[in-house]
DNA sequence: TGAAAATACAGCCACGTGGGTAATATACTC
DNA sequence: GAGTATATTACCCACGTGGCTGTATTTTCA
C-alpha cells in the first residue's frame, strides 16, 4: 500500500475572529494541512469554496445571516466531495441531527485539542465520520432501538416477508406523504378502485391495520 | 487541563484466529492499550467482558451463533460505559444501521491499517463516535434530506412552532401506533370526542392535513 | 399452452376522519 | 379576581377508509 502524503486544503468559515486565527495557527504548523482561506460570514465562504475547491470545510453553526447548516447544504450541492467539519460551542440536540443531515461529515466542540482537531481533519479527508462525545450518544440514540430487533427477527424468518410490487411500492411512497386514496389515484392516473385496492394488498403484506400503521413502518423500515 | 494517561483494556471478540492474534500483537504493541482477554465467540466473550470490564469492546460482526449485534445489546445492557468498536470485513447497509442502533460507537473495516485502528481505540475511549469511510455515507444517508430544510424552516419562523401539550403528546404516541380515535379515546379513558380534539389540535400544530403526515412527521423527528 | 401473478376497474356498506362551532371545568398567571 | 391555556364533552356533515365480492386484461413463468 503506498502512501501519499498530500496538503490537506482547508477553508475556515467562522465569526469569531479570535477563534479563527487560532484554528489557522494551529493548523497551519501541520504540514500536511494548509489554510488556504478564512472568512466570517457564510456567503464570502462559499465563494472562496467555489474558487478554491478545498478538502476539507471547518463550518462554524453559529453564524449570523446564512446559518452554517445553509451553507453545509450549499457547499456539498457545489461539490459532494467536499468534507465539511461542523464546529460548534453548543449542542443542541435537533441541530445536530440537522448538520448532519445536511452533509457534514464530522462534529467538533470549540474546546477540542487542537492536536486532534488536526487529525480529525487528516480522518475527515478521507472519508472518516468523526462525532465528538458529547454528540456521539445524541445521534447514535436518533436511532430507534426496536427497529434493532426489527431486523434481526425480519432476518430470522425471511418467509413472512411478502415483498411489495413495484406498483404497491409507488403507491406506498405517496401512502407515507399524506396522500389519500383519491389523490393517490390522481397521481397514479389510475381510479379510486385501483388505488383502493393498492393499498388494501399494502396493508395486508405488511400485516398492519391501517395506513397510519403502514407510513410508520414504512418509514421506520426505510422502505421509502 | 490535566492528561492522565490511564491504559484503555481492551476485549476482542473475532473468530478468525489469525485476525485475533493480528489484532492483539498489533494492539499491545501501543504502551496505552492492553488486550485484556480475546475470545472466538460471543458467549464466551461476554463472559470475560463481565469479569474483566472492559473500556473497549471489538466486536466481530460475522460470528456464528449469537451474532455481534446481539452480543452489543447485552454488552450495553451489561455496562453502558463500555464502548463497542464494530469490526467487519462487509458493509450491508441495513447491518451498519442495525449495529449502530444497537449500541456500537464506531465501525471499521477489517483492512484498517494497525496504527490507525490504536488512534480510533483511544478516540471511542473518550466517547467519540468513529465511521469507517466506506460506512460514513451509508450512516450519512440515513438522514433524510427534507428534515434538514423541515428543521430550518421550523427554526425560521419559531412563532410558527406551537409546541404540543402533554396530553396531545400521549395521543399522538397512540396516533403513531396506528390507534384509531376511539381506541385512543378507550386507551385514555375519554370520549372520542375529547380524542378527536387533540387529534384535531395535533394536526393544525403540527402543520400536516391528516392523521398519516402526523405519524411519519412525528417518526421522521423523532417526537416519539 | 396453461396456471399464476399483477394490474385495473366496480359497487356496496359500516365505520372512521377532519372541519366547524360551542359549551364547561380546571388550573395557572399576572 | 380577570384573563389565558388546557382538557373535556357535544353535535353536524361531507368525505375518506377498509373489507368484501366481483370481473377483465396483461404479464410472467413453468
Amino acid at each position: 500500500m503506498t502512501v501519499v502524503t498530500k496538503v490537506i486544503r482547508v477553508v475556515i468559515i467562522e465569526d469569531f475572529k479570535l477563534t479563527r486565527v487560532g484554528l489557522r495557527c494551529a493548523l497551519n504548523a501541520n504540514e500536511d494541512i494548509e489554510v488556504v482561506a478564512e472568512s466570517d460570514n457564510a456567503i464570502d465562504g462559499l465563494n472562496f469554496i467555489k474558487r478554491l475547491n478545498p478538502d476539507v470545510v471547518l463550518m462554524d453553526l453559529g453564524l449570523a445571516g446564512m446559518n452554517g447548516i445553509e451553507a453545509t447544504i450549499q457547499v456539498k450541492e457545489y461539490n459532494p466531495n467536499i468534507k465539511v467539519i461542523a464546529l460548534t460551542s453548543h449542542d443542541r440536540e435537533e441541530e445536530v441531527i440537522a448538520t448532519l443531515s445536511s452533509g457534514a461529515i464530522a462534529y467538533c466542540l470549540k474546546d477540542i485539542d487542537p492536536t486532534k482537531l488536526a487529525d480529525v481533519i487528516r480522518d475527515v479527508a478521507q472519508g472518516v465520520c468523526w462525532l465528538d462525545p458529547e454528540i456521539a450518544s445524541k445521534v447514535l440514540n436518533a436511532f430507534p432501538k426496536q427497529d434493532t430487533i426489527g431486523i434481526l427477527q425480519d432476518k430470522n424468518n425471511d418467509k413472512n416477508r411478502v415483498p411489495l410490487t413495484e406498483r404497491e411500492y409507488e403507491v406506498l411512497k405517496h401512502l407515507v406523504a399524506g396522500k389519500s386514496n383519491t389523490e393517490i389515484a390522481k397521481e397514479l392516473i389510475v381510479s379510486v378502485h385501483t388505488a383502493k385496492a393498492h393499498v388494501c394488498s399494502i396493508l395486508q403484506k405488511m400485516c398492519v391495520n391501517d395506513r397510519v400503521q403502514a407510513a410508520v413502518k414504512a418509514v421506520k423500515e426505510g422502505l421509502v
